[in-house]
Formats: C-alpha cells, sequence, structure tokens
DNA sequence: GACCGTGTCCAAAGCGCTTTGGGGTGACTC
DNA sequence: GAGTCACCCCAAAGCGCTTTGGACACGGTC
C-alpha cells in the first residue's frame, strides 16, 4: 500500500492525506481522523527512501567502526555504546548505519556517505591523538559527534568524553596512598587519545609525589586478556616487579588477574589491581562486592548521551559544537589492598 | 555534484552517463572512460536514496537486535558477528543497518521495515525453540537468514548454526572419558534454541553412558561473568559438588574460574571446565597454549556466511532456502584432567 | 454586494536516479 | 543506391513522497 493507493481509497488527494499523517494544521480533524484510521488499517507506513527523497533527510545515523585488518579487533564496549545509542534513535524515529571500514580508508567512506546522501550524521569513533577524520568532516559539512577526544586538534567540534586523566590519576593515588611505589600501567594503544589521556593522569600522580614513571613498567596495545597476562606475567617475573597495576579495561584486568595467580600470588593481597570499567552488560564488576577496584563509567550512558548530541546538532544547526565530559567514579573493590613491605 | 550536473559538465545525457557509470554495454569505451574520469573527478557518486526508489532495492541488509529490557544485556558476540558481517557486505556493495527493539516489538518492526522499504534482507538473531518470526518474514516474503535455528518451526528457513548438540555431546564424552560422573551445566538460557541443542547433547552424552543428568546441577541464565560465578560458587559449596563444568561461553567459564580459585580449587586439577568458545577477538582462548579446554567455533567466520547466504538469497530469489551447519572443533586446554579419586 | 479572511482541499512540480523506447549515424551488404 | 545492422546516444517516464501555489466555499465586514 503506498500513498497513491491510500488518498484513492480514500477519495482524498495525496496532498491531503500527506499532511494528514504529518500533523500538517491545513486539514480538518475529522479528515485527519479518516486518514489515521485507514493508514493503521491497511498497515501503511511511508516508503522512507521515497520520503527522504523529497526531504533530503535521511533519519539515518551512520556509525563507521574502523577495524584494523593487522588486529581484527573489535571493540567489546562497541556493543554496549551501540545499545545506548540505539535507545534515542528509536525514541527520536533514527535509524543507525554501520560501516565496518579498514583503518585509512575512512576518508574515503566519510565522503561516500556524503555525496551519497545516506546519513544525517556521524558518530566518530576511536579518536586518534591527531585525529585527521575532525578536520575532513567539519569541511565536508557533515554533522558528527566524536566518542572521545583528539588532544591535537584546534578545531572546535562536538565531542563527550570521559574524564579519563582524572580518572587515572585518581586511580593511581589512590595506589600512592596505599603505599605502592612501583605501579604499572597497562595501557590502551598510545596512538589512541583516551590511553594518551590517561597516561598522562598517571604520571601526573606519580610526579606529585616525586616519583619518576619507570617506562619499563608501562605497556601500551589493544586490550585483550591475553595482552594483559602477557603485559602482567611479564613484569611480575622481573625482580622489582611492581606491587600493583593500573589496567585500561576490565578485560585486560582480567588477565592481569590470571597472570597473578599464575604467579602464585594474591590480587589485593600481594598485587594491587584498579582497572577502567565500562560497566558493560556482560561483565558486570562483581556481584554485590565489586571484584576490581575501577573508575567506571558506563559506556551505555555514553552512547545514549553521544545520540542525543547528535540530534541535537542536526535539529539545530546553529547550535555550533557542544562538549561533554562524564567523570569516572572510584569504587573501591577487593582486588587492591597495601603494599607489601 | 549530482548526475544531471555531471551529464552537463560532459555534453551527455543522463542516461548515457547513468549507463556508462553502472557498466552497460550500449556505451563506447571511450565515453565511458570519460564519464568514469570525470566521476572520480568531481567526487560524484550516485544518491543512494534516488537510485534505491528508482530501482526498488535499497542495497542494504538489516540486523534486528532484540534487547531484552529486564536484562538490559547486549549479546557480547555481537560485534565480532556483525564484523564478519560487514566484510561480506561491504565487498558486495550492501550497508547495513541495525535495529535494537525490545523483545516482543520485534514484530512490528518487521512490518514497518517491509512497509518502509528499508532493507533488502534482514538477518535474524537469537533465534528462540519457537520463534515466531520465522512465519512472520516468511509471510511477510522478505529475504532472511537465521543465525541459529528454531527447533520448532516447521516451514523451510534459510539457516546458519553451529553444531551445538554434537559439540556439547563430545565435550561431555570428553570429560566421561576422564573419568569425570558429576558434571555440571552452566547453560544459556534454556529458551533459546542453542542452549536447548546443547543441553540436549550433554545429556545424550550422559544417558548414553547409563548416566541420569541431575536437574540439580543443571542452570540456565544469561551469559555474563557473574552469572557463571554464581552458578560454580553455589554447586562447589555442596557436600556433592561436580567434579567438572560444561560452560556456555568464554565468559561463563571466567567466572565460573573464578568460583574455583575463590573456592581454593585449582582448575584442571581439582576441577575440570569445558566451555564453548566463540573466538572473539579480544577474548581469545589463551596465547600458544589454550587455557580452557573448548569447543570453538568463530562466530566471526558465522557473520562472513551467514552475510553470504543472504545476499546469493537476495540476488537469486528463485533458490530457495539454504542450510549450513559448522562443526565446532575440540581444542584441549589446561582446564582439563581426571576427575580426582 | 463587493471585499477579505479562513478553513479545507487539490494539481503539479520536484527530489536524483534508472530504464524504456526510440532516433540518428555510419559501415556494410546486395 | 536502397536496405540492414550495429553502435552510440537521448528524451521522457516513473519510483513514492513532500511541498508550493493556488482554488473553492463559506462567513463575516463595511
Amino acid at each position: 500500500m503506498n500513498l497513491k493507493e491510500l488518498a484513492q481509497t480514500l477519495g482524498l488527494s495525496q496532498t491531503t492525506v500527506s499532511r494528514a499523517l504529518n500533523g500538517y494544521p491545513e486539514v480538518s480533524e475529522a479528515t485527519r481522523e479518516r486518514v489515521l484510521s485507514a493508514a493503521r488499517r491497511f498497515d501503511y507506513s511511508p516508503n522512507t527512501r521515497a520520503r527522504s527523497l523529497a526531504t533530503g533527510r535521511s533519519m539515518t545515523i551512520g556509525h563507521v567502526i574502523p577495524v584494523s585488518t593487522q588486529h581484527e579487533m573489535v571493540n567489546p564496549v562497541f556493543g554496549d555504546f551501540i545499545a545506548g545509542a540505539g535507545e534515542t534513535y528509536s525514541g527520536a524515529g533514527y535509524d543507525m548505519m554501520l560501516s565496518l571500514v579498514d583503518d585509512g580508508a575512512e576518508a574515503r567512506v566519510y565522503r561516500e556517505l556524503r555525496a551519497k546522501g545516506h546519513v544525517d550524521g556521524i558518530i566518530v569513533h576511536g579518536p586518534k591523538m591527531m585525529e585527521p577524520r575532525i578536520p575532513l568532516l567539519t569541511d565536508l559539512g557533515l554533522p558528527f559527534v566524536v566518542h572521545g577526544r583528539a588532544s591535537d586538534v584546534n578545531l572546535p567540534y562536538s565531542w563527550l568524553d570521559v574524564n579519563n586523566t582524572r580518572a587515572f590519576r585518581r586511580a593511581a593515588e589512590f595506589l600512592l596512598d596505599l603505599g605502592h611505589r612501583r605501579i604499572a600501567l597497562v595501557n590502551g594503544l598510545e596512538e589512541m587519545d583516551f590511553a594518551h589521556r590517561r597516561r598522562d593522569g598517571f604520571e601526573a600522580a606519580l610526579s606529585a609525589r616525586g616519583l619518576q614513571p619507570d617506562p619499563s613498567l608501562m605497556r601500551s596495545g589493544e586490550m585483550t586478556e591475553v595482552y594483559g597476562y602477557r603485559a602482567a606475567r611479564d613484569m611480575l617475573d622481573r625482580a622489582d616487579a611492581p606491587t600493583a597495576f593500573l589496567s585500561a579495561s576490565m578485560i585486560c584486568a582480567i588477565g592481569i588477574r590470571r597472570a597473578i595467580q599464575d604467579a602464585g600470588l594474591i590480587m589485593g593481597r600481594d598485587v594491587s589491581v584498579i582497572t577502567h570499567d565500562d560497566d558493560l552488560s556482560y561483565l558486570r564488576n562483581g556481584d554485590t562486592v565489586p571484584l576490581f577496584t575501577a573508575t567506571r563509567s558506563s559506556v551505555r550512558e555514553a552512547g545514549r548521551r553521544c545520540a542525543r548530541m547528535l540530534l541535537d546538532l542536526i535539529e539545530a544547526p546553529g547550535s555550533g559544537p557542544a562538549q561533554h565530559l562524564m567523570e569516572a567514579d572510584l569504587t573501591v573493590g577487593q582486588s587492591t589492598g597495601p603494599a607489601p613491605t
């Protein structure tokens, strides 16, 4: 059933039917009722392609996920982020489009998305420190919101980020207060902006206590379980092993815990661990008592808010870029304790 | 830049330009070259909405993800599945659309997708045993492929599934061969078809050895770390604790491992664990030596193949439904050993 | 009665593309 | 030299919707 047929059935023009359905005032209440009930009866809903061709709006948001072919890794927070964003979209009548793009081919994809008119806006995932996508999208005039930030970009743009620096600074201070002096950082890839900021926070905390960060206690890599395990295993094998770990993600932390156990040590007693916790639905941090001491910030909530920001940007284009910084809260769990003497 | 402008610039008609770009034979090679190079130069790519309005094909595949509002859980395998499917799509010029739908509202969403003409086909995720979506989609005439199967549906339809029954049967036999007699099953939600099949395989293995499955050793729930932990903790606390666990997912298994350790036991010596392993990119099963003995089947590969099946179905509608069963292989890791005497 | 709103509806253009149904040109046959 | 093909190209219709620019009727004003 399309508009034409529906109009014919009702003995009305397409114009009137369209207006009735879209809530325009130029149509009497009686007619509107008649149209609406017929639309329901015949299960009519307007063809999106035709509509968006006519309006110039696609009512679709694009998510471009960089997939590095070397690593073949899909960020595990992605599902939760999408779930949050999806809630906002479906409430507002938007659809969500996913493009998985090889690292590096992003420029082409953005240009295409723009030219094809496929999306009204874009969420940028996984910004690096110097993020060429930001000037590119600004240039293309496509509304976008970055999940995260890019330190080395000077343009104004919309972003939503967790206060990574402060979170990791506090976490490090917490460990220092417990007497730990040799603290390891098992970080994400440091070309990623968030990882860089976390390292900054970590180093700032050490420096404030007059400690030199030890490069041999800092690792950077993709946040898998195996990476966490190897990094921790490696450092624990040393004579001057760290007494505490700061981990970039729950998954890493699970690897670190495994390494601690394999070394015959006990987490929370012999070795302390603090991790960042994205509050993933399938990987909650313990039960009533948190398993890990953690800096927590819900990535699902981030998804909801990013989406909201983007829709606002699309619907009020004049409003200019907005920024939003979420604070992570430090919850104390069983994985930390005083430094062994 | 749109087709009209491009045609004007070249001094050709829209028809010719369109045909040149789409590889029709009615246009000379010289002209085609001229058109293609101009298209590149002006960064032209056809407006998808207009094109799909004209062709009746949207070149988009829909993924409808059920999100139960009670559980708020996004299946962690989802990211990897999508990554696999995405590879196939982008190779074939298809886009991917995601709809997150409250459990139960799916019927409405499918109808809408159909009426709006938004997608050419659909991947059905997470089929239950009696899956109303299958008759519905058949009825709507929308091509679809199910990732998984639905035991209680008698219509012919396309699916791709892992041989869950055999995988769990083999895993259970492996444990039985090691002398285990009290084996626990930490299963997924048993209304899900895959969980049901796994249970079948498990029970079949026991029965074949003349053992009665003990209902108090079988749990069913959403496959989170905490669920695995609780289930195992619970059972290990009993006087007649199981000596082995069969786990529905890596994430569960991590929880089970934690419970074993908390109970002061050693995995692989005191208690054995076999898990199903979806080969997630961020959660590889150990390093050179597999951590867990596992039935492994790559969900990313499943995504690739499901997508391929769907595209085939769309491009050759007459071909009828296809089925594909993937076998999981059993890899032996450090988590299993002879039953303690 | 002429004029002006106001409320309700409609015809037709246009969004950017594909595709149908020719049309013109030159080479080749007989 | 007329007829026949290829070959290359074009004008225009149509996909299903929104939106512009009226048209028409009816009541109220002066």
